[in-house]
RNA sequence: GGCGGUGUAGCUCAGCGGCAGAGCAGGGGUCUCAUAAGCCCCGUGUCGGAGGUUCAAUUCCUCCCACCGCCA
């Protein structure tokens, strides 16, 4: 652990406005809000940028067809971005957007000095257009003359361009590249650029006619023409902190880290060096490539909407458990899978069980049986007592910010809140070692109950500090109830800084559990919606087996009674026959059935269930009924069946 | 088609020459401070398949199969 402080500038890429942010913008961003929280905690000086791109065919194909200006556009879906990243608690230290003149000019300044130095030449190109992708397409890319990404028409466009002498720097790229291993990580990214090095680079085209696209920086050489998307678009690393020269910049450039997904790798490992190095301008520090969320086990649709429905999941269990998730579940480079049913778990795991529990037992420990405030440790078990009685929870701790600083220096997020879930673990069991709640029965048992609970408090305090970048609301809590209000420091991540005699507020319910009745409306994927799901597409990505399916016994059942559950608007509480017994069960449906329109009808039962509680009645089995969007309709039978028949 | 990656316990993944691991899920036990939480115990799995190198291969090499990525 080094205590010098170091300097990080952390980016996100500009965003497009095109788009509406979705669960892969989130990620991007909140890994790099989580790093910025990190090092700051660690009393480093960041610099945190996110932003939007709002330049290109695409903004001004929308921004006509909604009849706004571009700009318009631009400025509504710009806010959108920055809406939900204060939803999401984003703490960014500047926001850029490539409309902006400090953008532009700077774009302008830097086209202007490679033209100067003979890094751009006028070039002609022909080729088969794809308005859509804002690209050119080769013969063998096309499919039956068509996009193939888009599949549709594509024009040939024959025109004059400027291009960008790329090629040049092939060689130094590839040099670069294998002499900073860690300069693009992780390495499975590294090799994919180094296998495509393998190959002649081409000349990059960095402009468009204003013939065919006006919304876009003018080359400052050549009004005729606006600046390509990408070599616009990738200068706002640099322009936002004012460029070169600018104090900002010559303060946070030499430690530039750029966040991205594994979809723009190509620009920032291959493009965006060689403009650095044509500029005359140092190499970013390293490029952080994270890979992409599946949804419920499916790879994602062209269509985004999924993707904006599982950001919404925030909403339903809260910023800090929706953090933890993402950065959890997913091993950074890699894809991984979204799911409520996985947040849920967890949620109830991980947060709930682990930490929620531990610190309402600990608090509640102190208050009850430590008098409210953190008990003062006696010299006697202060150092050998200390592994002697419960175990070494300060050397746990240590071990555990260790591995915690060497994850996070790799990007490992996962690899980091597994760290502190050791430390967790070892804290709960040293709880059931050290059993504080005992009534102690002499001098030594009092003496050592008030170590076990000075540990404690340690304990708390210390998780309350690093978990701050991971969890910013629930260590915040953590913190209050140890009396804490100031700002967080890792450094103060020490054993006795929590003073004895402190007073401690009791905190449960930091992370309640979601529990299985909520549970049973979960949506499989994260595709929940109010909605219907088109047909076919809907339920379980998960195949249920026949074996699975006979665990089920189903019934058909006639209603002799019914009845509503009083102070219920919902319950209806039936007795059903089901031929050689009677059942009494609850059923959901009083919204929607009268009682005396269920009874005498022959409906289906779950006869198997076990049996629940509900508003104080025990139920006995379950009335099958279909809803949706407000109706709601119980199984009945096509024909005539006596009671008490299985059906299968 | 070329290059690369992945394939290990029901699920997610770690291990990468020397007696197969973790978390979750599941089963059993136990404490009662705590959110029916905690803690303890329980895993013989053709380590994708076939060959090879080696005293020894999940680990190294070759080929094959499946999936994924990049490129064409």
């Amino acid at each position: 652990m080094t205590d010098r402080a170091r300097t990080f500038y952390l980016t996100t890429p500009i965003y497009y406005v095109n788009d509406r942010p979705h669960l892969g913008h989130a990620y991007t961003t909140i890994l790099a809000d989580t790093m910025a929280r990190y090092r700051r905690l660690a009393g480093d000086d960041v610099w945190f940028l996110t932003g939007t791109d709002e330049h290109g065919d695409k903004i001004a194909q929308a921004a006509a067809k909604a009849g706004i200006t571009p700009q318009q556009l631009a400025d509504r879906n710009s806010a959108a971005f920055r809406d939900a990243w204060r939803q999401l608690g984003i703490e960014y230290s500047d926001y850029i957007r490539t409309t902006e003149a400090r953008h532009t000019t700077v774009v302008q300044a830097i086209l202007q000095k490679l033209w100067d130095a003979g890094e751009i030449y006028l070039g002609k190109y022909g080729g088969h257009y794809c308005f859509g992708c804002e690209r050119f397409y080769t013969e063998k890319e096309i499919v039956d003359g068509k996009c193939p990404d888009h599949q549709t028409p594509l024009t040939w466009i024959e025109e004059e361009n400027y291009f960008f002498k790329m090629s040049k720097y092939q060689a130094w790229l590839i040099e670069t590249v294998e002499r900073q291993p860690d300069l693009i990580r992780p390495e499975r990214y590294r090799n994919e650029i180094l296998g495509f090095l393998r190959e002649p680079l081409q000349d990059l085209s960095i402009s468009r006619p204003k013939s065919r696209l006006t919304w876009g920086i003018p080359l400052p050489f050549d009004d005729t023409y606006v600046t390509y998307v990408w070599f616009d678009a990738l200068i706002n690393y640099v322009s936002a902190l004012g460029g070169p020269g600018a104090p900002r910049f010559e303060r946070y450039w030499p430690h530039a880290q750029h966040v991205i997904a594994k979809d723009i790798v190509k620009p920032h490992a291959i493009y965006w060096p060689c403009m650095l190095k044509a500029a005359g301008i140092d190499l970013y520090r390293h490029l952080n490539v994270h890979g992409y969320w599946t949804l419920g086990g499916r790879k994602i649709s062209k269509s985004v909407g999924n993707l904006v429905e599982a950001l919404a999941l925030k909403d339903k269990y809260g910023n800090d458990a929706f953090r933890y998730f993402v950065l959890r579940e997913m091993v950074f480079g890699l894809d991984a899978d979204f799911s409520e049913e996985a947040l849920v778990s967890r949620l109830n795991a991980d947060l709930a069980n682990d930490l929620g529990n531990l610190v309402a037992r600990v608090t509640t420990l102190i208050a009850n049986v430590g008098g409210g405030s953190v008990p003062a440790t006696e010299g006697r078990f202060a150092r050998g007592g200390e592994a002697a009685f419960g175990g070494d929870l300060k050397g746990d701790f240590e071990k555990s910010r260790g591995n915690v600083d060497a994850a996070m220096e790799e990007f490992a997020f996962h690899r980091a809140l597994a760290a502190i879930w050791d430390f967790i673990g070892a804290v709960n069991r040293y709880v059931d070692t050290t059993q504080p709640w005992a009534r102690p029965s002499n001098d030594m048992a009092r003496g050592q109950r008030d170590h076990a609970l000075y540990h404690l408090g340690q304990s708390l305090w210390c998780l309350g500090l690093v978990l701050e970048p991971f969890l910013p609301e629930a260590a915040r809590k953590i913190r209050h109830a140890l009396g804490h209000t100031g700002d967080p420091k890792l450094g103060d991540a020490e054993w006795g800084r929590l003073a004895p005699g402190t007073r401690v507020q009791k905190l449960s319910g930091l992370f309640p559990r979601i529990e299985a009745k909520d549970q049973s409306d979960l949506t499989y994927g994260a595709t929940r919606t109010s909605r219907r799901p088109p047909a076919g597409q809907s339920g379980p990505a998960v195949l249920a087996t026949i074996d699975d399916f006979s665990k089920v016994d189903l019934r058909v059942a006639e209603v002799l009674t019914a009845e509503p559950v009083p102070k219920s608007k919902k319950l209806l509480k039936l007795t059903v026959s089901l031929g050689s017994e009677q059942r009494t069960l609850v059923a959901g449906i009083a919204e929607h059935y009268a009682p005396a329109d269920l009874v005498g009808k022959k409906v289906v039962v779950v006869a198997n269930l076990e049996p629940a509680q509900l508003m104080g009645i025990e139920s006995n089995g379950m009335v099958l009924a279909g809803s949706t969007e407000g109706k709601l309709a119980v199984l009945t039978l096509d024909r005539d069946l006596p009671p008490g028949t299985k059906i299968t």
